[in-house]
DNA sequence: TTGAAAGCGATACCAG
DNA sequence: CTGGTATCGCTTTCAA
């Protein structure tokens, strides 16, 4: 009754294409990958045999066959960043899962901010060792020439987190960050009530990611919330002590701020900041990235929202598009889009 | 340089592990496996040369040699429900794909609200031809026992969406309704300026999850913003018509309404109301589901946030946890945590 | 340009 | 209780 309707009862399998097809298993296996030195007829035939017979590759059956491992590299910023730190340690929980499936996943830390350290680290690549690689790295011209040397040795790149312009990779995996400060601007535009003075903690100008969400959520304020002020506050560079220390002044400044946006990675001078001392009324304060202390900062109530982007998802979604580009299979769009996630007190995932 | 460094080289095979414990390929399996009829002096010598050896089952080759499909099916209530459209959608979509990892998705489709329906599609299940099976149904006490017979005979049951009580079911896939009516009310409160009057459309009493919905949005007021007035529509049973009339009355009734949250799977009237007739100011507007429709309203500026959860993350969750019952394998909780979204016009993923 | 045959790493079945 | 052995469906030499 509920048998899988979608196969004539036994799976046809290579041999069946064979036989049907009038050729041997190895001429199918070449029509099937594309191998060269077959006859364009042949080709034909065997085709025809797939479509008749409704045939669909085991992947099983064909990773085993193809006995060898897949190794995946992760270039990542050396960094105590707590977002960064969720992808090393998604990529090490993964890698131990993915020893079944034939995969193995390693990570390489360079020093931050140094597109001389991904440039060595990409050329020092064997390809043969390794199959493919996902770097989160600077968008500069050092970088992306790096990125094209490996490809044209045959090694896929996914741009992870940060894009690398003019298409340098394979793919990139991550969020649009202009649509993500967007994000941040309507949501304070509604908590605010659409008037009043916000400010936004910048951090670094080498930071493409960073500059983008602010660039984003400045637009949307310009477009849609005339009434809302926005103020820059100068480069936290991601330095928690320096972001701390600087706001007292800019609160002096601008005593009206009602809002606050956190665009960069320097959340902890925010919090310490704001736990110390409450302007009075709050300001709503948006932040980017749930990890353990804006997870706090949330449930105490410091923050009113997070953006996100899940550090799971994204090791997971550059581990598939790197497979399927070694296996030449297909990707599914809709499940390799890395969602803008926005957080409140009460839908934060539990963990 | 970046040998995968989890597995001493040549990644060691059951036959490794046979050696080594010096006992045959078959006892190795059973002790694997956990099949009966081994001592357990030689079970402790297996697991020593497995732990020794640092052995990883091949996923693939396991699959191969176990020379079958894992059937599964989807028992989902018959609407044109455009969310339980798109799980249809899911189903089908992720079912094609499936087949090159040995397993089958099928879908059977019952009249909504109908309790005797899905007991009898869940007794007429044959084991052997079902391996597996996901619910998405009305928490009654003949269900819950039809899901208990179903269990029983060995199949394992995931429940889809709505929760079935009393952890009737191996699994629950889905959202915890109560949290996302929290977080709506979180949303609308701070939309809304943390006072007013807002009003709750509701569904029927029958689904569980509206309810609860409503529940939790009701809760979160009372708790935390006693400026906030609920008022709650009549019963609108999903019904797009019903409720665009019944709207008018309401709005006479309460003309200070500042906000709307549409708890249940009414959208469209909703939507119809709004588009022809809108109060002045504009309520905020928030309710469930991304859908080709409710992205469009969002996209206009009708409904100002979508509180939803993932068709394709639900029916991926579903399939994985049916297959790790089946292959008695590890599950990674945090994968399988679904995701209580929320989209503003910005964060909507295209498509 | 094509074919034959030897595996890949596990599981399952049949003996002993 | 334990062991041998035939697969599973595909890929990959090695020959022809």
């Amino acid at each position: 009754m509920y048998r899988h309707g979608l196969t004539p009862d036994p799976k046809p399998t290579v041999n069946d294409i064979a036989r049907v097809a009038g050729v041997s298993l190895a001429t199918v296996d070449r029509v099937l990958n594309a191998r060269p030195g077959v006859r364009s007829v042949t080709i034909e035939r065997v085709n025809k045999a797939v479509a008749e017979l409704g045939f669909v590759r085991d992947a099983a059956a064909a990773s085993l066959a193809r006995r060898r491992f897949l190794n995946l590299l992760f270039i990542l910023p050396k960094t105590s960043n707590e977002f960064v730190k969720a992808l090393e340690h998604q990529v090490a929980e993964q890698g131990i899962k993915l020893l079944h499936d034939r995969v193995t996943l390693d990570q390489h830390l360079v020093p931050p901010f140094d597109p001389a350290a991904i440039v060595k680290a990409l050329d020092d690549l064997q390809a043969g060792l390794v199959d493919g690689v996902a770097v989160f790295g600077p968008d500069t011209d050092a970088v992306k020439e790096a990125v094209h040397r490996t490809r044209a040795r045959g090694i896929p790149v996914v741009a992870l987190v940060a894009d690398l312009s003019d298409s340098a990779c394979d793919f990139f995996v991550g969020i649009n960050n202009v649509t993500a400060g967007r994000t941040a601007a309507e949501l304070m535009a509604g908590f605010i009530g659409r008037r009043g003075r916000v400010l936004v903690i910048t951090g670094s100008r080498l930071a493409r990611d960073h500059l983008e969400r602010r660039k984003g959520f400045e637009a949307l304020m310009t477009e849609c919330h005339p009434d809302i002020q926005v103020v820059a506050s100068p480069e936290g560079r991601d330095d928690p002590d320096l972001i701390c220390k600087m706001l007292p002044e800019l609160f002096e400044q601008y005593p009206d701020i009602r809002g606050i946006y956190s665009s960069a990675a320097g959340n902890l001078g925010l919090i310490e900041h704001l736990s110390t001392s409450t302007p009075c009324p709050k300001p709503i304060v948006i932040a980017h990235e749930l990890t353990p202390s804006s997870r706090e900062a949330l449930t105490s109530g410091i923050f009113d929202a997070i953006i996100s982007q899940d550090a799971g998802h994204l090791v997971r979604s550059a581990v598939r598009l790197l497979k399927a580009t070694s296996d030449q299979s297909p990707i599914d769009q809709t499940q390799e889009q890395i969602r803008i996630d926005i957080y409140l007190k009460e839908n934060m995932p539990s963990l």
